[in-house]
DNA sequence: TTTGACAATTCATCTGTATGACTTAATTGA
DNA sequence: TCAATTAAGTCATACAGATGAATTGTCAAA
């Protein structure tokens, strides 16, 4: 039986006074256990009944606050199977995190090419995105984005170094999957959300060169901050998006 | 005792086999009885147990169709006081339709101002997105909005004629509060979600007019289409976003 | 008139149980 | 061997009832 290591993985929650309902401490629990790595991503959880038994709540309760991570996308629910940890994967990149697609509707995974990858100070703007100080050491990486083999993002992302430790432009270029994927295979790292702010901005010379643009042309800039577990910033990304063909979607 | 009116408003749920879990019947029931005007904008709902009594269903079950129903902002709870029919407030429209706040994050209402109003036929983009041929007739209705005093958005909305029957530039000019609460009241049409597309362009003449902005001066680009009950579409709306001063942040 | 205690109404949370639907693996029978 | 059946495990839906929390109105006391 499975029932000894639940017990272990979730102990019984006390009927304490939190004033927070219990499914929502019951979500912290789940949440804490997925974050601290005891729930890798990717693995099977223990049968709502088990969890619900070991930590002395109702079935009821548990779904509850499953049903509020699952929607958002913490958890994966699959009937007759079971709750899964939620891992990247590039179909969830492109639903929930490339908000670009063609004029006519038509959405791909885009086609990456690495540009420049540098390890510096950060900058002022990063650094107030990131939480960090000026002048902290950070990765700039620089990525041009393609569909239908034709440039169309030029990505300028910001990491803070002490997050991604040992992060190498070698590492970087031999990843299998989307970036995403690399933070989390690699780092522990599961982005949860990302906020966003665009505006239009006249091409400067380096994404013109990039993506084959007159300088001055208008491009959609794309300011992100991505998310983790407790709304802890772990990346900084400005997209230089040419929508002369394409469309930013967001959603 | 209101049950008596309950019971006309809301009849039994037959244990029909549509394959449709019986909440979504629910919802549905309560969707039509929202549409048909059954129960107006503003107005309260009977109690959880009356309607679910009257429906012949577990209150478990009326609660799940009226989650869905509130997390779509079809309905609003109010512990200790009742649900009710949501309707179109300022609040609202600034927190779920107008995406523009100022680079430090400040978001207000737009003072508003009538630029031009006619009505004509519709050109093929407008037609398409409102699911109407070309040359049906439609309302032209061009707006400026301004913050602090600045003009920062060039709106140019489409509706459909027939929809909007009797629409005069003296009922708009007089309008009391938001064009979503106009429909709302004076047409009886309750906007329930939009989508948008965003791009970067050159501001064209009228544009760099309206905004006090050079020609060809890069600005954001909206093109929105705002839907109904059963995703029918009853605005589309092009808007010319001066994005120096401002951001775009969806959500 | 104002204040405060109280009751009534309503939604919010929690429990416990039963049944259906879906998936997977084991079993059976030709 | 292999295909069909069966059984077990899991999430999905539905029900009934109990208790808590927020709001409103009543009514007596100050």
């Amino acid at each position: 039986m499975v029932a000894a290591s639940t017990t272990l993985l979730f102990e019984a929650i006390a009927p304490e006074a939190t004033g927070l309902p219990l499914y929502r401490v019951v979500k912290g629990s789940l949440l804490q256990a997925i974050e601290t790595g005891r729930c890798a991503p990717g693995s099977t959880l223990p049968s709502e009944s088990e969890i619900a038994a070991a930590m002395r709540v109702s079935i009821g309760t548990l779904r509850r606050a499953v049903d509020e991570l699952v929607a958002e996308h913490v958890l994966v629910r699959k009937q007759g199977r079971g709750t899964f940890v939620a891992t990247h994967t590039l179909d969830k990149f492109l639903a929930h995190f490339f908000h670009v697609e063609r004029s006519d509707g038509l959405r791909e995974l885009p086609h990456v090419e690495l540009v420049s990858f540098e390890r510096g100070p950060a900058g002022p703007e990063p650094a107030e995105a990131l939480e960090l100080r000026i002048g902290d050491p950070v990765f700039r990486i620089d990525n041009r984005l393609s569909l239908q083999n034709t440039a169309v993002v030029y990505d300028r992302t910001t990491l803070p170094a002490a997050v991604f430790k040992g992060l190498t432009e070698k590492r970087f270029q031999g990843r299998p999957g989307s970036l995403y994927q690399l933070y989390q295979s690699e780092f522990g790292i599961t982005v949860l959300r990302a906020t966003e702010r665009a505006s239009a901005v006249a091409a400067d010379r380096d994404a013109a060169r990039v993506l084959g643009l007159r300088p001055g042309q208008p491009v959609l800039q794309l300011r992100r901050t991505a998310y983790t577990f407790a709304d802890r910033p772990v990346e900084y990304r400005v997209s230089i998006i040419d929508t002369s063909k394409h469309d930013y979607v967001p959603h």
